[in-house]
DNA sequence: CCCGGCGCTGGAACGTGTTTCAAACCAGCG
DNA sequence: CGCTGGTTTGAAACACGTTCCAGCGCCGGG
């Protein structure tokens, strides 16, 4: 990959934007990115960044889009481990979480960021549950990410969907104060064993087709 | 100033305050909240409206409350129907739901508020999300809405909050436009049925006061 | 009756997201 | 070399949330 002169424009430009945005968001949140700071640090013109980016929610919605590649990027090389499904799931939430809650002053800014109901910023944030979808099913099944990411059983989509709601919900009230990171690891153990740790059999069995080894205990 | 009623000014104008936000909103949604225009139709001074509220999501998340308290009222009023906890919890959803769509602008201007992360407003949304359980809770053992509120069963509160949480990040995507309506009721059902479904000796089996045969499909 | 505090008012002022525009720049092409 | 279409720049302008302030009316206490 020729990453540096070449072309400069197109790609590099965008990525030390939204490098920028994050360093800013870092230090001091929603407010703390100013664009014509960002415009600034970035060595771009004001007008450059709205070219590449609609507003500050799109751009930070760019780097929550990017920092979840990078979680995915860890699990894929350190995926949760654990014997059964639920164990597995936690762990990755945990890690999630944790990564979230690392830069708290970011995670904040991002997570307003997706809140600002804009239809085409939307479809970005789909990207992100989107992402977060597909970790949370391959460590349902135990899989490595990415690894037949198309066929997502109606059970899984079904699962996967509730959990990444329920966590994404709770980091939305983590990000108003009110929850800390204990609680939050503990109502995701709750609500992931409350949707599939034992009630195995009948619960949703009427789809059938529910993969053999998906659903130990 | 010619504010008919001398005394109830302390209440009034916070409410008339409110009133005019909502209605702003529902015509023209977030935006077109102009804190200029507000103040001006409800006759006040923007000193005045930044007395009482901190900003204008402080103003939304009032109005959020509000609007609540309405639904909580008509759910006590006319409460879900079903035999079992999932039609009636489904059932409330599928109310609150239409009530929201009923008013897109004006939901989606308030969900957005509540986003912004600033802990005091935060505890606001708290209240908001309160309410919200009491009634899933309600509806779920088939009582009426503020009987006996405060003991709220672990199970009930570990579900409860779940769905909750579920139906909120449901609302916010479909703020962006992404879900309709119909997805919206489908995946609630889903989710609810998933939690509470079948495992009938544990779930929710205590709170019992409906029918023994909690078990249709 | 006057005083002093207090909330309200009107209006100005500030900061920042967003828009706009003309001029400079740049790459390819005749 | 100069033209041409696109992009970038710099800077100004605009809109709106938010803050500030000086003056005013009201009210309860001297």
């Amino acid at each position: 990959m020729v990453v540096e002169l070449p072309d400069p424009n197109l790609e590099e430009r965008s990525r030390r934007i939204v490098e920028t945005s994050i360093e800013l968001a870092e230090r001091g949140g929603f407010e703390a990115v100013r664009l014509r700071d960002v415009a600034a640090h970035a060595g771009v013109a004001l007008g450059t960044l709205y070219r590449r980016f609609r507003s500050k929610e799109d751009l930070l919605v760019a780097a929550l889009e990017q920092e979840t590649r990078a979680l995915a990027q860890r699990i894929r090389q350190r995926p949760p481990k654990g014997a059964d499904p639920s164990e597995r799931v936690v762990g990755f939430f945990v890690i999630a979480t944790r990564g979230m809650l690392r830069r708290p002053n970011l995670s904040r800014a991002m997570l307003r960021a997706t809140a600002a109901g804009e239809p085409v910023l939307a479809q970005k944030v789909e990207v992100f549950h989107d992402l977060m979808l597909r970790m949370i099913v391959s460590a349902l099944r135990g899989e490595s990410v990415d690894t037949g990411a198309e066929e997502i059983t109606e059970q899984e989509r079904l699962v996967g969907d509730l959990l990444n709601r329920v966590w994404f919900a709770l980091m939305m009230s983590w990000a108003g104060g009110v929850q800390s990171q204990g609680t939050i690891a503990e109502q995701m153990r709750a609500s992931v064993e409350l949707v599939l740790a034992r009630p195995n059999r009948m619960t949703i069995a009427q789809s059938g087709p529910m993969e053999a080894t998906t659903n130990p205990r």
